[in-house]
RNA sequence: GGUCGCGUGGCCGAGUGGCUUAGGCAACGGUCUGCAAAACCGUGUACAGCGGUUCGAAUCCGCUCGCGACCUCCA
């Protein structure tokens, strides 16, 4: 299997060549959601951005394992109401079951996930269904001594593991900074150092996610499922663990520390993290409560909206930024985006009215390989994408005859712009296939067509007012050299 | 406070030593049109500031200013 594929690895904060560990498998883990309220635009990044990874591996032939949790069983939301997890939060406060929450919002995140056009990961565990595996895991690191039990809670050593290890490589953090700058949090006097992180939690008894367990009645610590899980589906040692950037530290390196300390092995060949969204310079997140949820995004039903932008574009604006760059939400930037998705296949409905030639005058390869090359530099999609912008323009060219294709070469030129944009960027032509009711077009037809006949006896006041009142109702009429078309905005 | 990152033309956003006019949007001009719209073609403006290294820096180094991320749940 041969590729020129090269990822950023934050592990060594370079560019790597991929390699897989055992091709032509490709084992890639990547975070997923807490399932305790709706998905917004931050969750749509790193689903995209892998989704995208997961594409383009496939494409080149690997057989990929996208194995993607769903966190069901809560983390604690801090100090204050340490036991309490915010799944079992969030479920008082409405009054039903927990797993009721959890099936909710995991049922409206695979619904916006499939709006996005997203592909399906290859497993979706959840982290209730591995309690088990996690306490086995516990007592993996417990019996390698790097954790101890405490009041029927368990927590990681992390001094300990330093002494062997290395805890912070991940993230560039030194042990000595952490000691530093933890906060003396009130309630960890159970642990022997702040910076120590629960393997399983003592719930108290208020708390109604428990599980029981040698240590206690509890609950997995929130750094655990991920360890476990990727373990059990894609082994002790995996090619690529993605997320976002926020959960480089600490959730990420919790696991590495994991892993490390349980099996011996560095679970991880390639780390990768996607940047965040921002929203007027600061990160869109649930805690900081300015975030704009997809389905907000998808309705338009949001102060900060001026309009409704529809899946495709929020996807077409994702991937104009590279995925390691902040990308800044604006309606302007968002609109910039619809424009340009709309050129894009503007440029493709073009191409398929192009009438081969004899002879080509044009060379696409130049293009073809560049746009391989941008993908392959760690996926730079925003690059890809500028040498798509070129081809419509050539696409253009052809089609009004200042340039010629042949057939071999317009079929090859049709299949790659195919497989980019449909296949591997993940895009779909919204408007096509959005059939409207028969009736209902022939009614627009007669009229648009008593309109071309007031125009051809040059009663301009009837075929104005046929176009004026249509616009009305949100029909956009486009007069064609000889016809016309329109559509419903 | 500690660690890390960023600052590109009206906006978004690539590029990281010498040609990339990156690209998109907007703006302006044109073609088309009865007029429009749409579409297409064309055009301009940039690298936060100061100093240094270099034949040459947006790109490397230093300082200053501004912004952000992580250190607490987060995608």
């Amino acid at each position: 299997m041969k590729n020129n594929l090269t990822i950023y690895n934050t592990l060594s904060r370079k560019k790597e060549k991929f390699e897989p560990i055992n091709p032509p498998f490709v084992g890639m883990y990547v975070c997923g959601p807490t399932v305790y309220g709706d998905a917004h635009l931050g969750h749509a990044r790193p689903a995209i951005t892998f989704d995208l990874l997961f594409r383009y591996l496939k494409y080149l032939g690997y057989k990929v394992r996208y194995v993607r949790n769903i966190t069901d069983v809560g983390h604690l939301v801090n100090d204050a109401d340490e036991g309490e997890d915010k799944i079992a939060k969030k479920a008082k406060l409405e009054q039903v079951e927990p797993m009721e929450i959890v099936q909710k919002y995991a049922n409206s995140y695979h619904r916006n996930m499939a709006q996005l056009n997203t592909l399906s990961p290859s497993i979706e565990p959840h982290a209730s269904g591995h309690i088990i595996e996690q306490a086995e895991m516990v007592k993996q690191i417990l019996k390698n001594g790097y954790a101890y039990e405490v009041n029927g809670s368990v927590y990681f050593d992390i001094e300990k593991y330093n002494k062997k290890y290395n805890y912070g490589k991940l993230s560039g953090r030194k042990l000595e900074d952490l000691t530093a700058n933890t906060r003396e949090l009130a309630g960890q006097s159970e642990k022997k150092n702040p910076f120590d992180f629960a393997l399983w939690k003592k719930a108290e008894p208020e708390h109604i996610m428990r599980w029981p367990s040698e240590w206690s009645d509890g609950f997995p610590g929130w750094h655990l499922e991920c360890s476990v899980m990727s373990t059990k589906y894609l082994g002790e040692k995996f090619d690529i663990h993605g997320g976002g950037l926020d959960l480089q530290f600490p959730h990420h390196e919790c696991e590495i520390a994991q892993s490390k300390a349980a099996t011996g092995e560095d679970a991880v060949k390639y780390w990768m993290h996607n940047n965040l969204i921002t929203i007027e310079g600061q990160k869109m997140s649930k805690s900081l409560g300015n975030f704009i949820t997809l389905d907000e995004m998808f309705s338009g039903e949001n102060d900060l909206l001026e309009q409704a932008y529809s899946p495709m574009v929020v996807r077409f604006f994702i991937l104009q930024a590279h995925y390691r760059s902040t990308l800044d939400f604006s309606n302007k930037a968002l609109q910039a985006s619809e424009k340009g998705l709309q050129r894009l296949f503007k440029g493709m409905e073009t191409l398929d009215k192009i009438k081969p030639s004899k002879e080509s005058s044009i060379n696409f390869k130049d293009i073809k390989d560049k746009s391989f090359n941008a993908l392959n530099d760690d996926l730079n999609t925003p690059i890809l994408i500028a040498h798509l912008f070129d081809g419509i323009k050539i696409i253009n060219q052809l089609y009004s005859g200042d340039e010629t294709i042949n057939d071999t070469d317009l079929t090859d030129l049709k299949n790659f712009y195919k497989l980019i944009v449909f296949d591997i960027l993940g895009l779909k032509n919204e408007n096509k296939g959005q059939k409207t009711d028969n009736k209902f077009e022939e009614v627009v037809n007669l009229l648009l067509n008593i309109r071309l006949e007031a125009k051809k006896n040059k009663d301009f006041e009837t075929s104005d007012k046929i176009r004026d009142e249509l616009n009305k109702l949100g029909i956009v009429v486009k007069d064609k050299k000889d016809g016309f078309e329109w559509e419903i905005q």
